[in-house]
DNA sequence: TGACACATACCAACTGGTCGGTATGCTTTA
DNA sequence: TAAAGCATACCGACCAGTTGGTATGTGTCA
């Protein structure tokens, strides 16, 4: 993940929608989600990008480093599709912002499970054991994630108060968990419902923390 | 699995401590824990059991036939270990057996995560979207540890009521969610610590559940 | 009782195909 | 013209699954 690519202003126009290297991170986070890492082959991902296979391994070394290069692209594009494009993160009171990210996510959990489902957790159940830097990748993702709600989580507490031994960065990886949870009971049942009605009684939680103590 | 084998007298010593497909079912749930479904071959599957691929494929018609086979004998696992040993189970009041179930589930977050870790839960991530057969084996390995979950729940419930709108089966999903999101993160963090947090907030809802309406 | 027919359990060697990765050359752009 | 960006062709290793075979039963009937 070379820094200075995304710090300079590329001479060439940003290669319309998307570059190689771009195109080959988004066909491995789509079919990774699909049928999952190991079951993923480079040829896949490089016919889903449309390059062939010397395209991927002159932007990539190996397999496992497009996973870690992927795992770093989709911190960001959580981040965005979540922290900064929906509407609800303007909300002003971050109690009702905290709720408003839960709704959110609930929303989320409908079609095929693939387009909801997070890659980074779907992938590091497969490599945690075999490539730590992958797994150390995962890890970051979902550690930033965490760490972005938290500080939300953090504001609402400053507020309202929260019961007694609860802190804001453990209630936001209770959240990650759920949803994580949620997502392989969907993926089990074949449909998001049972997952939906996971994240309710997270909702739940959320509220009687805030407003029982 | 021939019945009458158990049942009479056997000339040959009683095929040591399990046959040879028992024991490929052990490694297979074992190899598939570590690193995944897909990652796991068939020669490493023989190896752990310490038979050859003539008998894998003597007892199973293909590799998706020992997943499936091996997540029903996952579910009778999973009921041994957390529904019949474990001497919380014998607790007279419901809802102090269910708080004993989860401060149980929340022991076992210790060690390397592929001795605490949920086998058919790893598998249906990878297979959801491959394999209908191995989802929905999966898929039934979950509804009976929930279902049953769910018995102590209910019972619960009719002696001490719960918040309105809070079904058995449903809190019962929202438990294994938790475990199977707990799961994930222990994975990527490289140490359960976050996980046992995670339980520790849904023992926290439970109780609040039971006890403020 | 014994022997024949058959089933079960298992094994070593092999097959066609796919895997991640490499070697090399062409083509565009700065 | 030199490098970056990519394509074609290929490699050895490994994959799930097949083959032909052996050893050890077990049920049946003369």
């Amino acid at each position: 993940m070379p820094p200075s690519r995304a710090s300079k202003a590329s001479p060439t126009p940003p290669p319309a929608a998307g570059s190689a290297r771009e195109k080959l991170i988004a066909a491995a986070i789509a079919t990774v989600r699909y049928k999952g890492f190991s079951a993923t082959s480079v040829d896949e991902i490089c016919q889903g990008a449309g390059v062939t296979k010397g395209a991927f391994f002159h932007h990539f070394a190996s397999k496992e480093a497009l996973a870690i290069a992927a795992a770093g692209a989709w911190t960001d594009i959580a981040e965005q599709r979540i922290f900064t494009l929906p509407d609800w993160n303007r909300i002003p009171d971050p109690l009702e912002r905290l709720l408003g990210h839960i709704d959110f996510r609930l929303s989320m959990l409908d079609g095929p499970a693939e387009d909801y489902t997070c890659f980074v957790g779907t992938m590091v159940q497969e490599s945690y054991n075999s490539s730590d830097p992958i797994r150390a990748a995962c890890d970051a993702s979902i550690r930033a994630y965490a760490l972005r709600l938290a500080e939300d989580i953090q504001q609402a507490i400053d507020i309202y108060g929260i019961a007694s031994g609860v802190s804001a960065v453990s209630l936001a990886y209770h959240i990650q968990a759920v949803l994580q949870g949620a997502f392989i009971l969907a993926k089990a049942n074949g449909h998001p419902v049972i997952a939906r009605d996971s994240v309710m009684h997270l909702k739940r939680y959320v509220v009687m923390l805030f407003t029982q103590k």
